[in-house]
DNA sequence: CAGATCACCTGCTTGC
DNA sequence: TGCAAGCAGGTGATCT
């Protein structure tokens, strides 16, 4: 979002306090007539570095940043730009946005992006972790990025079962995980992200990476590569989508 | 302590 | 037709 780089909150509104989870009119007039410095992101987390503080936000669910566009019935957060309006609407507020002159404490547990981290620390990370693979993927203290599709895909790519434990696994059964999860998150973020319902990005333009799910929301098809009927389990709550032939246990 | 489970939300789908 | 129950999932709190 480099959009809004350089330039200046003019004022700042929030509607809603699950979403803020703060005192929300402090965040506001802390965050009124302060520059933008800097735009980034780790893991999920966007932090926008500002000339006093930063603002902190996580899109959740069905958290979006949109911009220039009319607030409606599920915007939580409005902030009046220099240059324009961006606006934060979060159906199911599983979202966050806050303000603080420190960055939010779940930032500094999260472990190293899926994206950057090394093959090195993420197979001496994997076996050091008991639990299954699915969880593992999704548990972001041990690498930050990767929510409950992009799992079950990099899982499938990878042709690993879910319920594998991490710490058995072999280092060449990793390799394949590890180069898996690159591939999969950036042919992703190419695609803008999957538009499961109603995902949109900043410019009100839908993700493309649906079309490319192999086993997410394929239950009861074939599997597009051996035939096999893709299954769906519970792991950590989550829906989970693997095929039994490919995803050998 | 690590891993498992629950609660928080709301729109959509399913089933009677 | 209508309405209740079930489902979806990221994260933090709580339980085992």
């Amino acid at each position: 979002m480099p959009l809004i780089t350089g330039h200046r909150i003019e004022e700042a509104h929030f509607y809603s306090k699950l979403v803020t989870r703060g005192n929300f009119k402090s965040f506001a007039k802390s965050l009124q007539g302060s520059a933008i410095e800097s735009v980034s992101r780790i893991g999920k987390h966007i932090v926008v570095k500002l000339d006093r503080g930063s603002l902190h936000l996580h899109l959740g669910m069905t958290g979006k940043l949109l911009w220039n566009v009319e607030p409606g019935n599920y915007t939580r957060a409005i902030f009046r730009l220099d240059n324009g309006t961006l606006i934060y609407d979060d159906i199911r507020q599983f979202g966050r946005v806050s303000y603080s002159d420190k960055l939010p404490s779940a930032i500094g547990r999260l472990g190293p992006d899926a994206l950057a981290v090394n093959f090195d620390s993420f197979f001496l990370s994997l076996h050091k972790h008991h639990c299954s693979l699915k969880s593992l993927l999704l548990n972001q203290r041990f690498v930050s990025g990767i929510g409950n599709i992009y799992a079950d895909e990099i899982l499938f790519a990878a042709g690993i079962h879910p319920k594998a434990k991490a710490s058995r696994l072999l280092k060449r059964r990793a390799l394949k995980l590890y180069e898996e999860m690159g591939r999969i998150l950036q042919t992703a973020i190419e695609h803008r992200g999957s538009s499961i319902s109603d995902y949109v990005d900043s410019n009100g333009v839908k993700g493309g990476f649906q079309l490319l799910h192999r086993v997410y929301g394929k239950a009861g098809g074939d599997c597009e590569r051996c035939g096999a009927v893709i299954k769906r389990i519970v792991i950590a709550q989550r829906g989970t989508h693997y095929c039994p032939r490919c995803q050998r246990p």
